[in-house]
DNA sequence: CATTTCGTGAGAACCGATTATCACTCGTGG
DNA sequence: CCACGAGTGATAATCGGTTCTCACGAAATG
């Protein structure tokens, strides 16, 4: 049976409080304010049981590594500031959701979709280049 | 000043003829066809070179290795079959355009956005899971 | 035709992300 | 409180994708 550790808490507070899902290594980055001594292979490992677990699900973003987000927020998407690669959570509704389950011309059946915006974010947007 | 080579028009007609934008490796399988001798390096020169002079651009899709498809194609999304994982470009209008250029809530200024499809393709809809 | 230089092809090298290894530590059942 | 096995942390190994290296072949120039 797996045992409750700090680790695991602190990997779950961290991705609970994130603006956005995390990679591994920001991920890894955030849990050492925490707990300094966290190791990098520790929140791999812990990332795919609490994905195991059902209580973190991967989000796979162009040209990015996995990152990781909780579960149970329902259908969302995200936007990645193109300059300091923040990736935040969106709340508004799904412009595409009326699509789930569509055959689109040429036997194309939809089963799902992946929306991502890109931009600047209110903290580049001020900013210098 | 480069030149023109064979294998730089085999690259280009292969992507012309793709029912989507193809990666390296797919460019290199197809245009051993027409030109059996092709080294995967090259593929890989060239479809930089093309991309540096605006023939060919870079699609980047979400798990997936950059692919390339002719420049010149408009707007358009994407759709990858989750079984044999072909890409495919869908001519269909965009239900996300109006959203380009807008700031959405939190400051967050949308300057583009990929949307990506996945399903079953024509091929695999019917066969066997 | 000779030259010069760029492009090619094969394989090695590299890269960032992720996983495996292994000795050590700590949480938990008894 | 103790023993033991799961979890940890540091590092090496691995992986797919991509780039580099280098000797050879082929296109433009005189």
């Amino acid at each position: 049976m797996s045992r409750r550790t700090v680790q695991q808490a602190a990997i779950l507070d961290v991705l609970e409080s994130a603006e956005g899902p995390l990679s591994a290594q920001e991920v890894h980055d955030r849990a050492r304010e925490l707990h300094p001594t966290i190791g990098l292979a520790t929140v791999y490992r812990n990332l795919a049981r609490l994905e195991g677990d059902g209580a973190v699900v991967a989000v796979h973003l162009p040209q990015d590594a996995t990152r990781y987000e909780p579960a149970g927020r329902g259908h969302h998407h995200h936007f990645r500031c193109v300059k300091c690669d923040t990736v935040y959570e969106l709340d508004a509704g799904c412009p595409v959701a009326m699509l789930e389950g569509a055959t689109l011309p040429g036997g194309l059946t939809v089963m799902g979709h992946e929306l991502v915006f890109f931009g600047h974010c209110a903290g580049c947007n001020g900013a210098a280049a």
